[in-house]
DNA sequence: ACAAAAGTGTTGAGAGTACACCCATGC
DNA sequence: GCATGGGTGTACTCTCAACACTTTTGT
């Protein structure tokens, strides 16, 4: 969209430094409207054990003690709300470097019993191999759960789970977001395999290599991997170049 | 989704009473952590002289005096996102059904000069004829503006209506918005002069056709019209069992 | 030799695309 | 009768879905 003029941030930065002093500012203060708290929460996938499983966070402060609920917290003033996702990540699990991703925002009036909350929910693909998970702050326990077991959750994140998975489902198979749930050197089989863990059915051996195939999203290396006593299995990359 | 078990709005209003006076309410009171200003902002598409159109206001507060910008405003206390953007558009505009759906939320720390401001994107769709603009609160102005024509932006506005610009486009295919744009009775001629000022591409007539028709959107009436000297089209309605 | 997963092609149906002429009306 | 937009069908290509057997290894 060319014919869109974007502002670079040096010059909206600017802009903020020359007007933020001028004598008119408190004449229009905006902070007289109502402010409400905004949160973001996030919907953490990972593929292991047969099963999509999504990351909960066992609540223990007022009014939820021994709920689950969607990892999560407040923005902080000077950061961005994708930044505010990742540093929550962080604290939750110790990985930073994530596939993240904006849903939207939700904000009924009454999704939080204590206040006015306003959260912003994303949703982010994770190797389960790569975490320590950690509780911390005001959250206890934090485990995985299958997306077909879940216990009732706290505030109104079942639908923004729905959502979530609503949203990986129909990416999957027009992005390339998958592959962010696999290690760097993998098999066909183990792709088919996490597409049918995300989707939830059985899919044909031959279509769908001929599809991964054709579209030019994997390299073939030269080299295989034994997993049994049968014939081993060649080894592929992703291919960067098709990150779009 | 029939796993999920979404609480009901009733479910969470219950608790919301029971819970809101408890004596331990105090303790973890929320409403300590940093709280941003939230407002909802709208883009209002609509199709008029062979062109797509977006509605701006031209802002006569502090610091933006004669810049456009998008229509929208603060979120109020007991008020949803959607709820807000359906009264902005209505004082506005005068007009309130119409189709909104949100975007999501943009939130960059710096993307407001006056202080830190959340705001959740929508967007609309809306009929010119039924328009009464009227002027309203801080905003000056309020006119239609091509998209291809557009003045330069106040805050993150460019950003937000590109997007807004690729979510109407690449849903007008796949689902039935488009319908919200046309008056109650069409011709297969208007809906295809919409579909191309939409895309900003010419569509072969007989493969639009054969499209419409067979997609079951819409029904045939008896009726017809006569616009100049040469045949009459039929008038055709949007299909309700369609609605998805 | 056999168990177990890896690997490989063809066919039919449906969707999308390209393309050109007759029809009904007002003037 | 002619100018103007309304209305119609066919052929090709491409994508998707269904479907079964051979290959390579360890034991």
């Amino acid at each position: 969209m060319t014919y869109l003029n974007v502002r670079t941030p040096e010059q909206i930065r600017a802009s903020v430094e020359a007007e933020k002093r001028s004598p008119e500012a408190r004449r229009y203060d905006v902070t007289r409207y109502f402010r409400p708290s905004v949160a973001v929460d996030l919907v953490v996938f990972t593929a292991t054990k047969n099963q999509l499983q999504v990351m909960l966070v066992e609540r223990k402060d007022w009014p939820f003690k021994g709920r689950w609920a969607l990892p999560g917290g407040f923005v902080r003033e000077h950061e961005g709300l994708m930044a505010a996702a990742k540093r929550e990540l962080e604290e939750e699990t110790g990985v930073s470097d994530v596939y993240l991703e904006q849903l939207r925002a939700f904000g009924d009036p009454e999704r939080d019993p204590r206040t006015r909350v306003i959260t912003v929910a994303h949703y982010a693909l994770i190797l389960s191999e790569r975490l320590r998970m950690k509780a911390s702050g005001d959250a206890g326990q934090v485990r995985w759960w299958s997306i077909y077991e879940l216990p009732e959750l706290a505030f109104d994140h079942d639908l923004i789970l729905d959502l979530a998975l609503t949203r990986l489902r129909s990416q999957i198979m027009s992005s390339r977001v998958a592959f962010r749930l696999l290690p760097e050197k993998f098999t066909l089989t183990e792709i088919q395999k996490l597409y049918e863990i995300i989707l939830g059915k059985t899919l044909d051996k031959r279509n769908f290599r001929k599809k991964i195939l054709s579209a030019g999203v994997v390299i073939e290396t030269d080299e295989t991997i034994l997993k049994g006593r049968h014939r081993p299995a060649r080894l592929f990359r992703f291919n960067p170049e098709m990150e779009q």
